[in-house]
This record gives structure tokens, C-alpha cells and sequence, in this order.
DNA sequence: CGTGATTTTGAATGTCGTCAAAATAGGTGG
DNA sequence: CCACCTATTTTGACGACATTCAAAATCACG
């Protein structure tokens, strides 16, 4: 009697480990790309690094009160909110570099769990702010963080609003093959790090639906299925043309 | 051989008519609400009172250098995108007061046209940017409208992700019967501003979709069709229950 | 009152959600 | 390393739902 948990299957209980941002030398965090090296010497001080071992663990919920904004070291955390109809709707899939959490009105407005292991990097909101007070440049950026996220939404909306599920898997593909984490371009080898319900629940349809979207994607000779998560990507012209067809084959 | 426009049908030319802002007293935009007395005298001497007497008037089109943001005082305007495979999407419907226009690194990366008579502000960038730098709460407030769009782009991700076509009309009917200038309560009579197509572009359908759909919910006793604009609302509980419905009523 | 746009209706069929159940993979304890 | 349990993935069947093409009906406006 937990919760429901529609489409997504049960999933292993959290397990975190924290320490000092300052222990940790990672690659590539978007933050700290726009950001002076006074500045990021700053938001290492306030910054814990977070790691989760596995997927499936919960980083903050719907609803509850609003202290910290994470930016992401490694691995995938999905966004996501519950329909009325009980059914889950991952709003956007954070991957490396990428910043979520940010409070609406002093409270989450989304839930954030992990997709897979991963390393995050937590950030007081509080000390943020006051830190965004004595740098106007971190203020300006954080715009700039809204201002994106508007843009991938307004791109969701497209997928969703004009593309069949084979055409939101391939878009879905090819968002992960610019990823160099998780797409090896000379093994042409795609290591998805979400499961079915993961996939099915981005793109608003079913893991059966998914399944058999790949099988399609594989009768047609474009990807051929290693593992049910490793994908060879046999045509990548084709994945990108998938994208530009009509919504449904008639005649 | 003009723009294709596939799922929209021909439209009329545009017919605009341009005064001062001072000559205008309307009624409530969201911009006004949120500034004080001195900031709105400030942005009335740059701001321009558009008149367009047409729906399908282009506003500005996508990839065009972005000069002007516009602000909504009557009417409704559709913020739109062409995918691909040549098919619109309507990416945001713009009511009374909201605010729309925002330049991308630039330029416009979204097209908008009036979707029926509709009256605008327009500003010019430049010069609310350095309104902005003296007025520093202009700035935050610039800040809220990108988050506020994002929260509505994240609605339409739930909506276009979760719902059948019924269920997504019903969201939309119900988004407009919230607003008086669309909604008579007395008699219960909404009068959709929109045409079919911008219905179907909106929620990511066709026009011929969108008339079915009207016609079961006709039969179902929750609306009635006065005429192909003008609905009776007579069951709003029973729109507000559909929504939560499963997507495919099976068995 | 004619002309072009909008809306409706029909028919055929592709696509997808749902239920059910089998097959496979992963992890734990012996 | 194997047995076992559980979660994930796959497959099958069926019918609801939606897209597309076509054409008729209605509307809007000059």
C-alpha cells in the first residue's frame, strides 16, 4: 500500500553518500562554465557533492519546501510530476551539467529522483541568493538557466504535440547520442540509462509502446538492440529522418 | 506558392492601426499590475498601442531580429512554431495581460499572430532593457514572466503527455471560461476566439479531431453547440472530471 | 448571391493503450 | 555457484482512438 506508482515499477530504496565540493574534480558542470573563477571558488564553499548509488532515489518531491538547487556532476535525474489521473510525466531529463530545482514560490513544484546512479552537486538557495546579491553576474545567469529551460519545454511541446512515438523515441536517441557519456561514436554504441517506464513516462506513452517502438526501429535496420539498454546505432541519417515524416504512413 | 501552412487554412491580410499608449485606458495587463505609478509613466511614453483588425495577422515571424516586446490588451494571440515535417504548433495562446515577445540571443525564435481582433502593446527591447537598469524591480519582473512561461510550457507538457484529444479540450475550455472576456457566466456561453485549425494546432491535432470531439462531448450532454464558435457549457463538473479520466476507456 | 474559407461528415486504416502472461535479467542468501 | 525472488522487458491479442483523404455542407463577406 504505497504509493501508486502507475507506470513506473518499484524501485530500490535511496542510498546517498556526501562530501566537500572541493574533494571532487569532475569534468564539465554548466555552471561552473559561466562562471569566474572567483566566482566558482565561491559556490565551492556552499556546494556538497551528493552521489547515489543507485537509480530510483528520491531528491526532493513535489511539494515540499524549496532549500537547495542541485546542478549535476554525472548520471541522469528525471523531473517529473503526477496527473491527476495518477499517471507520471517526466517533464525533462537532467543530464550532466545541467541545473534543477529551482523553487516556485518557496516550494518545489516538481518532483526529482535519480534515472540512474549519479553525482550531484547541492547548493544552499539561501546562500545562493545572497551570493547572487554581491554578484550581479550569477543573477543574470540565472535567468539565462530559466530562459533555457523555457526553450527545451517549448521543444518538448513540439515532440509531443506533432510526433508519433517511433518519432519521439528517435528524437529521444538522438538526445542522448550528442551526450559523449553515454553515445561511444566509435562502437557506435548508445548506453541508455532509463528504463522502459523511464522512457515511457518522458514521452507520455507506455513501455510496451516503447518496446515495440525499438523493435520497429530495428525491423527497419536503423538501431539493433545489444542489451535491452545498449543500442547500436546502425544509421544515424535515418534516425534524423524518422524525425521529419508525417505522424502517420497512409497509403 | 506561399508558405505552406498545412494545417492552417487560408487566412486574410493584416490590418493594423498604431497610437499612444496615453490615448488608451484599458482595462488590466499584467505588466501595469505589477509596476508602480512612476514605472508605468515611464513605460507608457515607450510603449505603442497596436490596433490589429484581423485574426492571421503575422505580429513577427520566426528567426526575425527581435526588436519589440508586446504585452496583450484584448484579444488573443497565437505564439506558434513549424516543425519539420511542415505542420504548426502552437506553441502558447497569449489572453489579456500576458506578455510575449522575448527576444532569444536576438532574434524571435517563435512566430505569433493575432488569432482574432486583438489589440497590443508593443515596446520597444532596447529601451525597456534600460528602463530595466535603472529600475531594478523591472529586471526581477522580467525574471517571474520567464518563470511563469516555463510553469504554463510545463502544463502543456502534461497535458499534450497525459490526455486524449477530449481530455485536452476540455483543458482548453476550461482555461477559457476562467476568463470573462470569453466566458458568460450569466447564460454559460463560452465564444471560443479560435478557429479549428488553431484548436488543433494547439493541442496537437487536427481540425476534423477537434470537431469530433466537440461532437461527443455534444453528446454526452456536456456541452451544446450554439454554432461553431459559440458553446453552452452545461455540465462544468463534468469537464473538470474528464480531465482525470483514464486516457482510453477500454472494457 | 457567388466565391473562398471554415466546418462537418464519411470511410478506411494506422497507431497505440490496456490487460494478460511469458521470458529475461538482477540481486540476495544459502 | 546455484536457487529463488523480484523487477524489468518482451510478446500477444483486442479494440479504442486518431489521422488521413475526400467531399459535402455551412458560413462570411464583399
Amino acid at each position: 500500500m504505497d504509493a501508486p506508482a502507475p507506470t513506473a515499477g518499484k524501485r530500490q530504496l535511496p542510498e546517498i553518500r556526501a562530501r566537500s565540493f572541493d574533494q571532487s574534480r569532475d569534468s564539465h558542470s554548466l555552471i561552473e562554465n559561466l562562471l569566474t573563477e572567483k566566482q566558482q571558488q565561491d559556490f565551492r564553499k556552499i556546494a556538497t557533492v551528493l552521489e547515489y548509488r543507485r537509480g530510483g532515489s528520491t531528491i526532493f518531491a513535489e511539494g515540499e519546501d524549496a532549500h537547495f538547487v542541485y546542478s549535476i556532476a554525472a548520471g541522469v535525474v528525471r523531473v517529473s510530476r503526477m496527473s491527476q489521473n495518477g499517471r507520471r510525466q517526466v517533464l525533462a531529463l537532467m543530464l550532466p551539467g545541467d541545473l534543477f530545482g529551482l523553487p516556485d514560490g518557496g516550494i518545489y513544484v516538481n518532483s526529482a529522483e535519480t534515472a540512474c546512479p549519479a553525482t550531484l552537486y547541492r547548493v544552499p538557495w539561501q546562500k545562493l541568493q545572497s551570493l547572487m546579491l554581491r554578484e550581479p553576474a550569477l543573477q543574470l545567469n540565472l535567468l539565462n538557466r530559466v530562459a533555457y529551460d523555457l526553450r527545451e519545454a517549448q521543444r518538448r511541446i513540439m515532440v509531443l504535440g506533432q510526433q508519433n512515438t517511433r518519432q519521439r523515441l528517435a528524437t529521444l536517441l538522438l538526445d542522448f547520442i550528442v551526450h559523449p557519456a553515454f553515445f561511444d561514436e566509435e562502437q557506435s554504441l548508445l548506453a541508455l540509462p532509463l528504463s522502459r517506464f523511464d522512457v515511457a513516462d518522458y514521452l507520455g506513452t507506455s513501455a510496451e509502446t516503447i518496446t515495440r517502438g525499438l523493435g520497429h526501429l530495428e525491423a527497419q535496420g536503423v538501431i539493433r538492440r545489444v542489451d535491452a539498454r545498449t543500442l547500436e546505432i546502425r544509421n544515424l541519417e535515418g534516425l534524423r529522418m524518422l524525425q521529419n515524416q508525417k505522424r502517420r504512413k497512409d497509403r
